[in-house]
DNA sequence: TTTATCTACGCAATCGTTCCCGGCATCGAT
DNA sequence: ATCGATGCCGGGAACGATTGCGTAGATAAA
């Protein structure tokens, strides 16, 4: 099955012009004259013709689209994120291409390497949970292909970051639960590669410690899948329950992590807040839905994902190098509701 | 910033051949000496040479990417199917390239337009909910550009089509509400204009005739948003609670429908299932949470995304044109859980 | 030695578009 | 009448890669 599309030929053809006429009547170039660039359009009009991006891209050596690679577009954070990313690449005539690495870090290289044998102009990029070598985005960026990371970024690049500040959303998320009487915060953690698990501990240590409380290592967790696998958050929280003293909070530091903490609780007959309160990182919609309802620290995902699809273009289109590079921190949301009540 | 990427030229140049030669040795031709083939290799490899693939488009009239047409990425069941899509198009070497049209008419209309200036092969879609009029996408088709329908189809047009047997899913959903003891049922649907409205409509119909009940039109209301809006379902809501017979239980035909309508019940202080029964369409993986837990009919949305994508790529790469289109309906699965549970 | 065959490579067209350059009219000025 | 200016348009190269065709040189067969 043939598409076959009109190009500046037919129109020329038709017309007996040259192609390059054909092309600045198109462009309404004042070397042709209006009576000439009329009939153009008008035939142009009529046969449908629209331009070829393809060559355009080629004669440009530029695509005028943008990659994205996340983990999951199923997560709401990252969808609320493309969304906004999407919102500003389709002001500016971008064209967002997305790819899911699936926290798999094989998977990201092969994305990567598949996005940008160039065809696509930037990258906005949110590692992998799996990733801790980034010589594959270092190689490329060394380059001087344009990348800007979000959320979870790679410290060693330097390059434009939009996070958010995650010490002081676990930090607040802690205080909160020690605030309402909670001793025994355990900590389930991400991927312990990923700059935002390291954050967030650092604001969950400090904050008991502020306390006067000592971290304790067996209180923390990493689920190497960011919580993905229902089994990893399973194991971590059935090794909490061993504990010769069980947490009564649990400071759940992803949103899949918070889900599926919740679930463990729901399917174990612990009850929530009653018996261990709950708090976590989530940016779901339906947490008020929830049984109990969640208290979460929310991000601000559509405002990221814009933020730094701003950048990037500013990368991309910008004449010389860029070598003063941003590190936008944005604020977090706490959102308190039911599953961080005070345990009586 | 320039990201100037090395080509078969630079190559040729610095080992003094054609470009031809080159081209050929990298493609493995017989017609290169082993020597040579050796040298143009490794020193590609050094160089990190990759193929324009911009080039090749415009070469070989094909871009080797899919365009995807979606309301939401937000949405469970259209971000597994997304998971879907993205499965066999990568398996195939095609880029995916999604767009949202948020249910908008003009939108769609926009990204169609934008995707389908030859930049893409060919297109996935599952029509927006203002969307009545398909002429956008009919001339397209009609001028042989590849389309599958997936989940919401425009009759209309003879292509292949990947649906679920929403008439079937309504069917038994309503069935199962009658069975449970509930007498006044009524039916929140989504848009009017959509295909699987009026199946879901249909079937919700169908179960109350074959049980002896009279269809009446004041228990079906329709959100032109598909439930987008929390204000639309809260209207339409108002209605059923202002009924001089209210309903005793619902079937919400859509995963917003459902969510929203949830949470008008829990605003109001309205118990589900005690005083409402509740019944959605919904992929949603986390219903089991929910408080109370949904009881819900499932789409198989990855599976509907992996087969509406090998029709798609069926279509792009067959010799010559295909006069005989599929028209797959997919069962859908019943979980019952407590909404849905006997009013006593 | 001549002719045929084969190996190994280069030339040039092609895809659709833009744009530099050059050229032919026409017109007004001298 | 000649010259420069201007208006309007065409030729052709370029972007990066593929590919049909042509051919120089080596080898083999007659």
């Amino acid at each position: 099955m043939k598409y076959e599309a009109v190009t500046i030929k037919d129109i020329a053809k038709a017309l007996g012009l040259s192609t390059s006429t054909v092309s600045r009547a198109l462009r309404d170039s004042y070397e042709i004259s209006p009576a000439t660039k009329k009939q153009v359009l008008e035939y142009a009009e009529q046969i449908n013709y629209r331009p070829n991006p393809i060559a355009l891209s080629l004669k440009e050596k530029r695509s005028r689209s943008i990659g994205v690679i996340v983990c999951e577009i199923a997560n709401s954070f990252f969808s609320q994120a493309i969304n906004g990313i999407e919102s500003i690449a389709y002001d500016k005539g971008y064209n967002v291409i997305i790819s899911q690495s699936h926290e798999s870090y094989e998977r990201e290289v092969i994305d990567l390497q598949y996005l940008a044998s160039r065809s696509i102009d930037g990258l906005l990029i949110s590692v992998s949970a799996e990733t801790e070598d980034f010589s594959h985005l270092k190689n490329l960026h060394d380059r001087g292909f344009p990348i800007v990371f979000f959320d979870r970024v790679a410290e060693s690049i330097n390059t434009h970051k939009v996070i958010v500040d995650n010490f002081k959303g676990a930090y607040d998320a802690t205080k909160h639960l020690l605030d309402n009487g909670h001793q025994h915060i355990a900590n389930l953690a991400g991927s312990p590669h990923l700059s935002i698990t390291k954050e967030r501990l650092g604001g969950y240590r400090k904050a008991l410690e502020d306390h006067g409380l000592t971290y304790q290592e067996s209180y923390t967790e990493f689920c190497l899948h960011g919580g993905m696998l229902y089994e990893e958050v399973e194991a971590a929280l059935n090794r909490f329950t061993s504990l010769h003293q069980i947490p009564d909070a649990i400071v759940a530091s992803a949103d899949k992590l918070t889900t599926n903490c919740l679930r463990y609780f729901k399917s174990k007959g612990i009850k929530v807040p009653e018996e261990v309160a709950l708090m976590g990182f989530s940016n779901l919609d339906l947490t008020d839905l929830l049984s109990p309802s969640l208290s979460v620290v929310k991000q601000p995902a559509f405002e990221m994902g814009q933020l730094a699809t701003e950048l990037l273009l500013q990368l991309i289109e910008s004449k010389r190098p860029i070598t003063e590079f941003e590190y936008k921190v944005l604020p977090l949301e706490l959102m308190i509701r039911e599953s961080s009540l005070k345990s009586k």
